[in-house]
DNA sequence: TTAATCACG
DNA sequence: ACGTACGTGATTAAC
């Protein structure tokens, strides 16, 4: 059967009227023609299109006086009239579907619900069609049948009804809408119904006496106000029922062929948008979409009846996003003749069926982790796209996507209750199977195929591994602390209030604006989008002029730390006591981890107190150990600037600050002071970003002449590094990407860019890159190798967290002497530059100890 | 949904 | 004349 498409287009219209209206301030083109209503519009259309991609669809309109309005004039009484700035655009909308080559229907004296009622009889009647309305009006819920659903528009998102949601939903049949509404009215359509009768007593009363004729016929057996209620309003009731009914006789002309779909006129399309300024649209013109095919796959309910070929794809769907916390909904298989559905009862059995054959999947870490058996797979799609710069999130369908593949959003899959679930998950199983060999080529082409297969492919069994594990976390251990920084905000909040005078929210970064800045007048501040700067650094401008400015950075300090971390961290904590991350693997741009749900690689380290929180990260063994890099981007840029003075200095394990700050003031090294050292320091890492004048002397609260001359320093005493930044720049303009020493790329189209400061920053990411990659790679290799020695050598410790340049392991005590050699000789022998790699290791009995 | 802020390496 | 250091994630307010 054929889908026709039935949109409401009067509902839409005034839907994306009021939505952005009852601002006050109504979106116009530049020639003051409001445009409010058909942007709604128009965005609406387009994502119907996209959801539905209907064969067939018709937009049907209100127009002229209805027949309804003529028998009963109080029929929609007390609705304000159109506004005219509502009015205006209607037409338009007209142009707008004729152009986007779909058909709508108007014809006075009816609404557009009874033209929606009658194509859809019309549809019903033709065994070829069925019909899917869109609307918000739950009036025309009265037209669901079997072949009439609908397609309910909701505040946000939707809810689609057939027959059969419906009943469940209502408990009564989808005709009876009718008489639900002669009972209960409707006050938007000034519909009167029987007086002091909702929808609450009208729901009950139909549930039993199944209409409202069943309910007079039985109205003996009704007791109390309810009947008297009945009885007083009966003639109203079956007004009521009379206005309600929608009209499906509407005498225009019907021919399917006629409300085919063939996509836009996109010239006068164009035309449209341009004159309304719709330039988001203008872009990403929607068109139609090839009907294809639905996948064919077998549903497999014994596991005896999948036959499995020599290479096979799998994929594991699960309910959420964080799988730690998620169900199994099911896995798609894939061979080269057909494609299966395993059911999640069978799923973990399945997997073992896999066992010893050439296996391709997307995110297998998910799969490692959700159905923790170590499935031996060769190929994982998800790190491959992501090797060559093509789209790696946790959802797959961005993948699909990118190559033309129809797949619903995870986000939306969620949302619409995972309708279709079976054939969503073949679909993607299917992709896999499809697609892997044309990205293997891919990572080939680019060179990626030694990071994907020496890195990568095992470092997803090493993060699986360290995520099961989790980091047990002791909430109790910051009972006191969580208690006193409660305290403290009350405290500060209040001092603030009384400083300043008013009683404001100190977390609002515009309210805390106005309050210092206009009312105090402590200083100026930039001003930005939604009023002034309060960030640290403008603030810290101000903390001698008055007392207040102290007492809001330790009201930011509190808050955060409160909020983030004593509070946040605790809705992590599982049942066994643990918090468990997930690591994305395949995000950065650089190459590094990153850490979510909860992100563990910013906990609090910087100040002593927030450090406190780490108080509660405990081993469920006897020790935390931890073990880091010392000055790893450091090191990597001496070795690839090759530069001699920064090598040697790592070569007799100097301290690189002190004597970077002893080269620059030509001093010796004994003579440097504290303050000379950290300037030092920030100069260095001033160079690893990219640095400029300002922003060094910003940091370093020194003109930007001095900071000038620090750098043209160093550059001097260090030509090495000079040179090898010029080299990367240059060679990223002409390639259009980096390199880590690895060969892992990097595409920089930021460097092809007209604006200077995409340019400039494109040119920092050209000198960043290579180091900050190069260390991620370098750590991944390690953490590989570490993870391999643990399991040679039998140990029940465990690598938990990977924090950049430090590692984290749960570890046995009885283990500790051989775990520390483990680690120092994976961690600094994983690869020989020409300046050593040092690591420093600590033990605690929690990680605040480990330091 | 986006912007501002701030936690980490 | 411009705008001003790389890479992340979570929370909150404001739109």
């Amino acid at each position: 059967m054929k889908k026709v498409v039935l949109v409401d287009g009067n509902n839409l219209l005034f839907r994306s009227y009021y939505a952005t209206a009852y601002t006050g301030t109504i979106m116009r083109n530049s020639k003051g023609f409001p445009t409010n209503a058909l942007y709604g519009f128009v965005g609406m259309i387009n994502k119907i299109i996209t959801e539905e991609n209907p064969e067939y669809m018709v937009v049907a309109f209100d127009i002229g006086k209805n027949f309804r309005k003529q028998k009963y004039d109080f029929y929609k009484e007390g609705r304000n009239a159109t506004p005219d700035d509502l009015k205006v655009q209607m037409p338009i909308a007209r142009e707008i579907l004729k152009a986007m080559g779909i058909t709508y229907l108007e014809l006075a004296p009816y609404e557009a619900d009874d033209i929606i009622g009658t194509v859809a009889k019309s549809a019903e009647e033709n065994p070829e069609f069925y019909s899917l309305i869109v609307s918000s009006d739950k009036d025309l819920l009265q037209l669901i049948s079997f072949e009439t659903e609908i397609k309910l528009l909701k505040q946000s998102g939707f809810i689609r009804y057939n027959e059969e949601s419906f009943k469940k939903d209502y408990g009564i049949e989808p005709i009876r809408i009718i008489d639900l509404k002669s009972l209960m009215g409707d006050s938007s359509d000034n519909i009167p119904g029987v007086k002091g009768i909702g929808e609450k007593t009208a729901l009950k009363l139909l549930q039993e006496y199944k209409s409202l004729d069943g309910i007079y016929e039985n109205i003996e057996s009704i007791t109390g106000k309810t009947k008297e209620k009945l009885l007083t309003d009966k003639d109203n009731a079956y007004m009521s029922y009379e206005l309600a009914t929608i009209y499906r006789e509407v005498p225009i002309d019907i021919d399917f062929n006629a409300f085919k779909y063939n996509g836009p006129n996109v010239i006068e399309l164009k035309k449209i948008y341009e004159e309304l300024e719709f330039y988001s649209m203008l872009k990403n013109i929607v068109v139609k979409k090839e009907v294809k095919e639905e996948m064919k796959f077998t549903t497999i309910n014994n596991l005896e009846d999948l036959i499995l070929s020599d290479k096979v794809s799998f994929y594991l769907e699960v309910d959420d996003i964080n799988y730690h916390k998620g169900n199994i909904l099911g896995l798609g298989i894939t061979t080269n003749e057909s494609t299966y559905f395993i059911p999640s009862n069978l799923v973990k059995d399945a997997v073992k069926l896999l066992q010893d054959k050439e296996l391709i999947t997307y995110d297998l870490k998910k799969s490692l982790v959700v159905v923790s058996s170590d499935i031996k797979c060769q190929f994982d799609l998800m790190v491959a796209s992501y090797l060559v710069d093509y789209p790696a999130s946790d959802d797959i369908s961005k993948l699909m996507n990118s190559f033309n593949e129809e797949c619903i959003s995870f986000e939306d899959f969620k949302k619409n209750g995972f309708k279709d679930a079976p054939q969503v998950i073949a679909k993607k199983s299917k992709f896999i199977y499809d697609y892997s060999e044309k990205i293997k080529e891919l990572v080939n082409a680019e060179n990626q195929t030694e990071i994907l297969n020496k890195i990568e492919m095992p470092l997803i069994y090493v993060l699986a591994d360290m995520e099961k594990s989790g980091f047990k976390f002791e909430s109790s251990a910051l009972d006191e602390m969580r208690e006193e920084v409660k305290r403290k905000i009350d405290l500060v909040t209040q001092e603030i209030h009384d400083l300043s005078g008013e009683n404001f929210n100190v977390a609002s970064p515009k309210q805390l604006g106005i309050v210092l800045f206009e009312k105090m007048d402590i200083g100026k501040s930039k001003k930005i989008n939604r009023g002034y700067k309060t960030d640290i650094k403008t603030l810290q401008k101000y903390v001698d002029k008055h007392p207040i400015v102290n007492k809001v950075l330790e009201y930011r300090n509190l808050s955060k730390l409160y909020s983030t971390y004593l509070e946040g961290l605790q809705e992590y904590v599982l049942e066994d006591g643990k918090i468990h991350t997930i690591f994305n693997q395949t995000l950065t741009r650089t190459g590094r981890l990153s850490s979510m749900e909860p992100n563990l690689q910013n906990i609090p380290a910087r100040e002593e107190y927030g450090k406190k929180v780490r108080l509660a990260f405990v081993p469920t063994k006897d020790l935390i150990l931890s073990a880091d890099y010392s000055q790893i981007e450091l090191r990597i840029l001496a070795h690839i600037s090759d530069c001699k003075e920064l090598i040697e200095a790592f070569v007799n394990d100097q301290d690189i600050h002190t004597k970077v700050a002893a080269d620059i003031h030509g001093i010796k090294e004994s003579e440097v002071t504290k303050n000379m050292r950290s300037m030092a320091k920030a100069v260095i890492f001033g160079i690893v970003y990219g640095i400029s004048g300002f922003g060094l002397g910003e940091n370093l609260h020194i003109s930007r002449t001095e900071a000038n001359k620090f750098i043209e320093k160093y550059y001097e005493l260090y030509p090495g590094v000079k040179n090898y930044m010029d080299e990367i720049v240059k060679k990223a303009y002409d390639t259009g990407e980096v390199k880590t020493m690895f060969g892992r790329v990097r595409k920089i189209t930021e460097l092809k860019d007209t604006n200077y400061h995409t340019r400039a920053m494109g040119e920092r990411m050209a000198l960043n890159t290579p180091i900050q990659g190069t260390s991620a790679d370098i750590m991944k290799m390690a953490m590989i190798e570490v993870y391999n020695k643990i399991k040679e050598n039998n140990l029940e410790s465990k690598m938990i967290l990977q924090v950049h340049d430090e590692i984290i392991i749960d570890a046995k005590k009885e283990e500790v002497d051989i775990l520390k050699k483990i680690v120092k000789e994976a961690m600094e022998n994983v690869v020989k530059l020409k300046v050593p790699l040092k690591i420093e290791i600590n033990l605690g009995i929690n990680w605040y100890d480990a330091k």
